[in-house]
RNA sequence: GGGCUCGUAGUGUAGCUUGGUUUAACACGUCGCCCUGUCACGGCGAAGAUCGCCAGUUCAAAUCUGGUCGAGCCCGCCA
């Protein structure tokens, strides 16, 4: 019977030491219930380092080779943290929401979206469910959360980007800064990694990986960060306003050696670096209250405290350049009582990839969209 | 949008620099036979690749050149 087969087996069980598992079957009938129809395309039930597929391989047979353990088992990790999340978050009182993800306007300007054909009308995908979820805060909710697919169009292939990904947000109103936000990311990632290691046992010890216990998470002021880049590495920043992935990678070695931690908190972006809708920090005139995660050199998470006041945040979207009039159906609510309120978004894929330390984002997709790839 | 790299049986690689002993090699898989208390780790044998495609250079091209198609990675941007 060609491998692969599915098949039904009876018999007794009985204990063998020598069995990986312990026990072994004594076969008593067999019933080939539906064999296996064509060639294989690449040999399933091997070690990864035995196989050395090419993603693209990978991809192509993406049910098939989803059977391999290595390959397969990301997704049990991924499944831990959607879990993980929507349970963290419930207990802290947020409420699961779900917002449209075909949407009339984008939130950063309109630029990386996906435009879409709605009957008359010109839409995109949505990039992010940003004003949706601030827009929930000012509804009353006060605390909601939200796991859901969103669109980037930016043309880009690396291995740490896909065109559409699963984004984990939350966005709480009452804070004092975005601190609070960041104090209860720690949170969620302290259960997260307790989680793993308890219901993942096996998929961590598959890859052969031992999860770091998360004490704090230290901070760097972004422009901190940068000279730090420069003086401890020699590196000279690419651009003004942001680390560039090199500088990425360099601060989180820096924090590894210097705080053993494997995660860092970069705040402080300038103003010019975020999004509109950015607090600005005002003790610090041009920067923001926002903040990235960098995890072992990749940016896991963007956030910070929102503007709440309907004028200021009217006269920064000018600031930037864009009309506030289409923003109208967002802008509405700031105008009836918006509390302080903040948030962030958690890219779950590149959380899982460096969790598991995979090379390349895709594997911790199910059926990845990049560039190229509409299917399968 | 810019840059770099790669494309050889089902899969993964070697060969390419310095073109010709290559009937293109090796591992795994596949098929057949034998052996056997099975287990990714026994033995023997077989099939399977016009070396992505097209053109050029040459007596001769997997190997050199150009084009083309496909793929991967990096940058910008971002989760």
């Amino acid at each position: 019977m060609p491998r692969e087969s599915v098949i039904e087996i009876w018999g007794k069980v009985k204990e063998e030491k020598q069995a990986p598992a312990g026990v072994e079957v004594e076969v008593s009938k067999l019933n080939v219930i539906v064999p296996v129809a064509a060639p294989l395309p690449f040999e399933v039930n091997r070690t990864q380092e035995m196989l050395n597929l090419k993603i693209d391989m990978i991809l192509d047979h993406r049910p098939f080779s989803l059977r391999n353990p290595e390959i397969g088992n990301v997704f049990k990790v991924q499944a831990e943290i959607c879990r993980s999340f929507a349970d963290f978050m419930r207990r802290n009182d947020f409420l699961e929401v779900h917002t449209s993800k075909i949407i009339a306007q984008g939130t950063e300007g309109g630029t990386a979206l996906f435009p879409i054909q709605y009957f008359e009308q010109k839409a995109f995908l949505a990039q992010s469910p940003q004003f949706y979820k601030q827009m929930l805060v000012g509804a009353g909710y006060e605390r909601v959360f939200e796991i859901g697919f969103v669109y980037r169009a930016e043309d880009h292939a690396t291995s740490r980007h896909i065109n559409e990904y699963l984004s984990l947000d939350y966005e709480l109103g009452f804070i004092e800064s975005h601190q609070d936000v960041m104090s209860l990311e720690v949170e969620f990632l302290r259960y997260l990694f307790e989680n793993i290691k308890k219901n993942c046992a096996e998929v961590l010890n598959l890859y052969k990986i031992n999860l770091p216990e998360i004490k704090e998470i230290p901070q760097i002021p972004l422009l901190e960060a940068m000279k730090i880049v420069q003086d401890e590495f020699g590196q000279k920043p690419s651009r003004p306003d942001d680390l560039d992935p090199e500088g990425e990678k360099l601060i989180c070695e820096y924090t590894a050696k210097k705080f053993g931690s494997d995660f860092v908190y970069i705040t402080n972006y300038p103003a010019t670096a975020r999004p509109f809708y950015t607090m600005p920090d005002l003790e610090n005139p041009g920067l923001t209250k926002s903040f990235d995660l960098l995890y072992k050199g990749l940016e896991v998470t963007t956030g910070s405290q929102r503007i709440h006041d309907y004028n200021m945040l009217v006269d920064n979207i000018k600031k930037f350049g864009m009309n506030p009039e289409p923003f109208d159906f967002y802008l509405e609510i700031f105008r009836f009582g918006m509390p302080p309120h903040g948030g962030l978004a958690i890219g779950t894929e590149r959380l899982t990839q460096q969790i598991l330390g995979l090379k390349n984002i895709r594997e911790a997709s199910f059926f990845p969209r990049d560039r190229y790839r509409l299917t399968p």
